[in-house]
DNA sequence: CTCATTTTTGCATACGTATCCAAAAATGAG
DNA sequence: CTCATTTTTGGATACGTATGCAAAAATGAG
């Protein structure tokens, strides 16, 4: 039943409800407006012609009217890493809880964020989280004047004009060091792309505890966060004569390549011969083949806090940004001599 | 410079600009749509003013009396896959290549998917995708007087009234069967949950090709798509006196959880004592530590295919709903004797 | 310069909903 | 039943943009 023809492109307004429930048109938006003063009666012949019709609210226009969209908007760039998606994945869960949708939006690199950041606001987004993602300024002067909270979500802004939740990398990376120092000889460091904060952070914190405790021959590589990149950076490390009996490694991915070239292209037995440790804490982590000894981001505790402050601006109107500092915490299983 | 006063929710206009920049607000509108027909002259003065007020269209508004809004919905259950979070990152970044944007919405269980798919439909989506989830017929129902295209990812509807995407399960587990057929004595299968239809089809393929051979003793066993479940399917399988010594996994992640658990629990050699059998092809198949053997779902293949079904229902109004079956592709590393 | 043609412009209206306001209906106390 | 009070109702308008239409301006051929 019910002809296919396609074109006629018509699509069923409150009006229409109106005319066959025999009402005026705000008294169908009444019937579908919570809190709204509508009689039993009305309210039954209006769902009665809704049903019939097939109607259902149109949000766009409501949103129009309300000045509110109910739309989040995430900015994301590193889909590879299973840390995001796990964070991807409570994002979105909650704030459909809050009665919200997510507008996700990818970038492939920090050049064409200003673009997809200006139609997160062109599409009136109630709140926008931005992840891993470097603001420019005149995003940062934009996102103020169009009222729009913001939030980075593992970045911090240059002079905490925006509201920022992050894991406190440098601290994490102190307690990789803290662990380390003192059961090995060599030290080495993977960290991720050069303008990444979070790794500038968790290296440096790594490397001034070292410091610190007169140790200032450390290696370094660098890699891109990645599986295959954390393989060839150890790689290179383990290939050197002096080859380091403890790498620190800025994401668990990295670590988990780390592993794989220490073991079954060097043949090295871990923690016996070389010490891992990662960052993150993702589910692999804990997998029987690696066991990786890691510092911990809080996923859950950071995402709440990120979404709690993003509500506080949005429906109660706050208006002091807030950056939030959270502590990781250091798990230790096999691939560290502990 | 700049107050900071956000109470003040005033949001800037074209009819702001128009004023500013002494013209018609239809003038402001055309400058930023385009091919309209403005002079260079008038488009000049609106930028200005533009800029000076900070204006950017109001998309929302746009689409209300384009009756399009330029996002496609994206329905999805299974966060926790690496095979899922491929999947939709590759759609994202093509559908906003594309000019569109995306709007995500999670389902955790198949219950809330009509209320889930519904409001999508409520905020006017251009089109559907909607993954590993079923419909019920009311939505069907729902979607087909809606007029918004709809395109099942990886599933399909009972009597194919919507179109879909999907890799040929059946015949994956026949590859996988073929594979592994003459080269051990006792099978076994870990599914997935009851009612996924991807798990049915792989498994039946299998099976059936199993008996077709004059196998009929097989094992089986059934997990969640979890890393977690397919070690605790493949520790029960592993635990009888009559271990198999071929296990056909529905998913990577529990063929990873089968391997860690054979290996570090039971000791035994992979491929030598056990050969062990993927489907999906993520990522960490291809790592060192699993050197995974596998069917393989081609992602891109399968994305670009639905996507480019989707804008031909968009753009060109095409009305006829297709299904399309995509082949697998074995692949072989090291868990099987080959 | 004139007149026909093209381009640009502004006005008015539409998109689908929510909400203010005044009028109408329902309710309830006496 | 009356009148004051409460609840419900419909009309009108607003939200911010796009666009059909006719008028105005610009262009160009002769």
């Amino acid at each position: 039943m019910g002809n296919k023809n396609r074109k006629n492109n018509y699509r069923v307004s409150s009006v229409d409800v109106a005319r066959l429930a025999g009402v005026s048109q705000s008294a169908v938006s009444r019937c579908f407006t919570k809190g709204a003063s509508i009689s039993e009666k009305s309210r039954q012949k209006v769902l009665k012609a809704a049903r019939e019709l097939n109607y259902s609210p149109n949000i766009i226009a409501r949103s129009l009217v309300k000045k509110a969209t109910n739309i989040i908007g995430i900015v994301l760039t590193r889909y590879k890493s299973p840390f995001y998606s796990r964070v991807l994945g409570q994002f979105t869960r909650k704030i459909q809880a809050k009665g919200y949708n997510t507008l996700l939006m990818d970038i492939g690199n920090d050049e064409t964020v200003d673009a997809v950041l200006s139609t997160a606001l062109q599409y009136q987004v109630d709140g926008l989280i931005i992840t891993s993602a470097t603001l420019s300024s005149a995003m940062v002067e934009g996102c103020l004047t169009s009222q729009t909270p913001v939030i980075l979500f593992n970045r911090y802004a240059m002079y905490n004009e925006v509201s920022a939740v992050y894991c406190d990398g440098m601290d994490g990376g102190r307690k990789a060091a803290d662990q380390m120092i003192g059961r090995h000889k060599r030290f080495a460091c993977i960290k991720g792309e050069e303008g990444s904060s979070t790794s500038r952070d968790r290296s440096q914190g790594f490397v001034q505890r070292l410091e610190e405790n007169g140790i200032s021959d450390w290696l370094c590589e660098r890699g891109n966060y990645s599986y295959e990149s954390g393989y060839a950076a150890a790689d290179k490390l383990l290939n050197r004569k002096d080859r380091p009996d403890a790498i620190f490694c800025v994401s668990d991915l990295m670590a988990l390549g780390a592993m794989d070239v220490a073991r079954y292209k060097y043949g090295l037995a871990i923690p016996k011969d070389l010490s891992i440790m990662g960052f993150d804490n993702i589910n692999m982590a804990s997998w029987s083949a690696y066991n990786l000894s890691t510092v911990k981001q809080p996923v859950t505790k950071m995402v709440d806090a990120t979404l709690s402050q993003l509500f506080n601006e949005i429906e109660d109107n706050e208006d002091h940004t807030i950056v939030r500092k959270i502590k990781t915490e250091l798990i230790l299983r096999k691939s560290t001599r502990n």
